[in-house]
DNA sequence: AAACAAAACTAACACTCGTTAGTTTAAAAA
DNA sequence: TTTTTAAACTAACGAGTGTTAGTTTTGTTT
């Protein structure tokens, strides 16, 4: 593997990070350089700007997380085991990619146009997947009968903020996390 | 009241809602003297600096969630009833300030010291209050036995989008709002 | 009408911002 | 060893940052 894409990879790792911890507006390329321990213009020899390292991390997550679904309709299952697996898969994304997770919730806002019409064009086809599988079990009578963009929302709201609490050596893996969030939340939406 | 105060208020609000909007950083001092319709330098006569703003907004609300632990506490009833009724005000603070509440979800890390510190700390009770109560909870056997700092956050999430969500005129009124949130949270967690 | 205070203004300061140009050094290919 | 390429450097640009100084306008009080 030649050196460049170690640098490259060294920069946008610090990048991720600062962004994640100070916000990407209160990031500046100067403390990407420092921090990398190069000039501030050498980091132009490897990145294309400031934006072009937010538009990677938000749409790479992006596509993570839009990957999902596919592999969840395919199991041809009920609502209630479909939004298990959809709810498992994405706390896998997010465990494994916190600094870019925590960067996707917070900080594509920052995107210029066109990327942020597509980014949130992005977002609402993944959104609408968990409507359309709570609608689903709200028809079957499965679930209690709530407004689904509501319901949709409190089960991101309950997800999104995990890049925080989990710690590769801490109490809970992603297994038992992703366990104890969809027992939590599909007891508290089921009907009965 | 004199021209003054209005003014300030004026000024005070557009930050907010700039401050919400863009966040912190990247709203500018000029940005919220042209919404308010002056220039930068004549905000000066009515605030003192910009962060002095953002404290303002954070410590306010801060204070705001504080003064519900000793409303709680005072009802004396079960850790479930007392969870339901600090939830309900919870989600009354939010729907009743919903500017300030994403400014102090999301932008208090841009704060200095020591104010940084003072606010953590005040965060730190407010959450303590309510990991107490889910402990009691779990200790006489109403909800299920899982790590409270967890069960903390999965609750804190699930209620503080709510500034995004909540429209004065939408579908749900704040009572409403903390009515299902409180079903699907307590049924989540509840032992049985 | 005169005096005072509040709040606006213009102008600027010292600094930081993302980015580019041009140059030198280090490494790889010939 | 020479040539080429990648990646670092120094220096600077033009624009934007929060804030202050000093002045003028506005409105109120005597």
């Amino acid at each position: 593997m030649p050196v460049k894409v170690k640098r490259k990879e060294h920069i946008n790792s610090a990048a991720r990070n600062l962004f994640r911890e100070r916000g990407y507006s209160a990031t500046s390329m100067r403390d990407i350089a420092s921090t990398v321990g190069i000039e501030v213009a050498s980091l132009y020899n490897h990145i294309d700007s400031k934006e072009s390292m937010l538009q990677q991390i938000c749409f790479t997550m992006a596509e993570k997380f839009l990957a999902i679904i596919p592999l969840v309709k395919h199991l041809q299952e009920r609502p209630e085991e479909q939004l298990k697996e959809a709810i498992r898969l994405h706390v896998l994304v997010i465990t494994s990619h916190a600094d870019e997770s925590a960067v996707f919730v917070h900080e594509w806002k920052h995107l210029s146009e066109p990327h942020l019409s597509a980014f949130k064009k992005m977002r609402n086809n993944y959104e609408g997947f968990y409507r359309d599988l709570i609608r689903r079990g709200e028809e079957l009578g499965l679930f209690k009968n709530i407004h689904e963009k509501f319901v949709m929302m409190v089960l991101f709201s309950s997800i999104n903020w995990l890049y925080d609490y989990y710690k590769p050596n801490g109490k809970l893996n992603p297994s038992q996390i992703s366990d104890i969030i969809t027992d939590i939340f599909l007891n508290g939406i089921k009907n009965n």
